[in-house]
DNA sequence: AATGAATGAGAATTCATTCAT
DNA sequence: TATGAATGAATTCTCATTCAT
């Protein structure tokens, strides 16, 4: 019991944590947010940031976007590929990319903000999402011979690249200008984007 | 004579910052690069830099970009559109923004950046995109006939659109990794990409 | 209790800051003294000083005087005067600055410095010394009647006049040569000078 | 010809220096008024004040400080005492001073301001006014043999008390408040206190 | 586990002064 | 003589990170 409520605590806290400090990033930028200016904020010790993350501010960004893709990647369907419902899976992938998007928007937005200011950050971040994609990449030719005919590294980068692509638009239309009437006709315009984008370069 | 000599020193000195500080942004990334570094490897003084560039780093960001959106804007070939080739009208759109990427891609890294802690800044480039296709969109509307049935402010907002999602795809494929052999594959692509998007937006 | 010492070493650490600067300052001078060189100086770490004082040597020199000057108002003997022996309240009087002057001189140095470049400090400075001896003016007027022929404010004008006056005079003797050969006889000439001055402006 | 229009140029060119560095001194402090700016509010470059004041700033106080000096000390009837007329060369000496302070009393603060701010400055006009009275020491005890009784050192000692007491009570009478009702009353006041002050310190 | 005082490398910035034109 | 571009040492100040309590 007493592990449980510690854990809700430490939980408690993360969350706290990147609510605070992707809040000071919206409002002042990656590099102003400094973490003592974190741990007052979020009336939190700076101690206890270092505590759970040990390299500071980059840990938080780094950190932050492993749990919201694993969260994500971790859906079952997606794992069920056939010839059949490609399409299918596709839609999965783009639809649940804009749903992460809709509902952490001001977190996503600090994301990428910080991303953006900081190399090093910008390289890990790059490696990360090509190690998530190497592993779906990997499932994917394992459950669905059709796959078997690109090679893996091809089908890893452009996987990166249609993440990218439709991060891209996503972004774009929640926070710059909204060209969608419903998210369902965005979703659509992003799935034949993809489409095609996979076909083009994958050059079938 | 005299006066002029001390000009033309001078804009060499601040081309010479220009191009210094864009690559030394281009190996470190923005924050990593420090004002007396950058004038370490310009083999100039600080006190030159704060001469030309009062308040440092963010200055010379927000310099450059008044300078070259000056230049954007003043293109002729590109505000001159006619109706006998609407495919290559776009084409030129996209490859003139993949050469600017290409050439200036420190100052991209920079600008990105550098628009994080700056709100001004990236009003003000908000500001001269939109107005950049104000312009565009009005010339589009006078020669072909086909674009009067969309709103100004539809046309103009799609054009912004197609901007950052081009912008991103560039920015993603230099930055991350090459999924086309050549660069007229990618302008190939992003050309069919642009006119999809428009297509679907513009619901024609 | 390890509040008390963390409370502890705090005011150890200000009073360090203190006694150090005000040092140094009586040494180079205020200009010369810098935040790196104090840091130095105390084995303190120019952070530990920007924590204490955000805002450098200007808070350095403010926070002491608003610490001191509660101090000086709090004097209840200065405050208590009896018609007994008027002599001996302007002797106590000046006896006090003489005295104040000497155990405080790199101060006095400091203040005089950042009052220069401080009109708010300036401000509140003069403003502190008007509220000091309004205080003294009103007692006096209290207790010995043949104050109440002058109008307060003269009254406190003088007073303010007096205390400049023989601050000007310290300073000087103290700084730039001794022409007196004790303390008392500095103390003596300083009442009859201050004696003087009073009959002479009152007109009595 | 040329050669006295150079002059006068040269003249109104340092006079406009002192003017302009004196009024920025009293705006923002000795310190934050730098070389660089005051060149750029005198409109004059940076080299011309360096060609007049080789040593900066410094010099330009010290400058001004002796041509004021010595115009005032070079008074013909301040060369003819006699135990007749001592009276009235202390009146004389008094009212100079206060002459000089009133007509150039936006000079006098600043540079009152100036020599405040700046160790290496204070000292070299606590010399130069030492130098100065010496000089008229010696002028007086071999003019009046009255004063050979007093050995030089306390002759000299007595006139830089005087005249930094004098100097102080004006100052507080010009700038901070106004004590008497017309200008002769204060000379009045001021020559008593001379006195009283001289035969206090010599005591006689 | 939690705290927050303390650290100090290093970034930003100023300014007196020089010197080629 | 006059100019003002250029210099760089010295200063102010920030911030990620450690560690004693």
């Amino acid at each position: 019991m007493s592990k449980k409520k510690f854990s809700r605590n430490k939980q408690e806290k993360i969350a706290l944590i990147y609510k605070t400090f992707f809040n000071l990033i919206l409002k002042q930028g990656y590099h102003k947010t400094s973490t003592n200016h974190l741990a007052k904020s979020a009336k939190i010790s700076i101690g206890t940031i270092y505590k759970y993350f040990p390299k500071g501010k980059e840990d938080i960004v780094r950190k932050y976007f492993e749990e919201s893709m694993e969260t994500m990647l971790d859906r079952e369907d997606l794992n069920k590929v056939n010839d059949v419902n490609m399409r299918e899976f596709l839609r999965h992938f783009v639809s649940d990319l804009f749903k992460n998007h809709k509902e952490n928007k001001g977190y996503n937005l600090a994301f990428r903000s910080a991303i953006q200011s900081d190399k090093t950050l910008h390289e890990a971040h790059k490696q990360k999402v090509y190690d998530l994609f190497k592993i779906r990449a990997q499932n994917l030719r394992e459950i669905n011979e059709s796959f078997n005919i690109i090679p893996e590294e091809s089908l890893i980068d452009v996987f990166v690249f249609a993440f990218n692509l439709i991060n891209a638009v996503i972004f774009h239309h929640l926070s710059v200008m909204k060209l969608f009437d419903t998210d369902n006709e965005l979703i659509e315009y992003l799935l034949n984007l993809l489409i095609y984008s996979l076909k083009y370069v994958l050059k079938t």
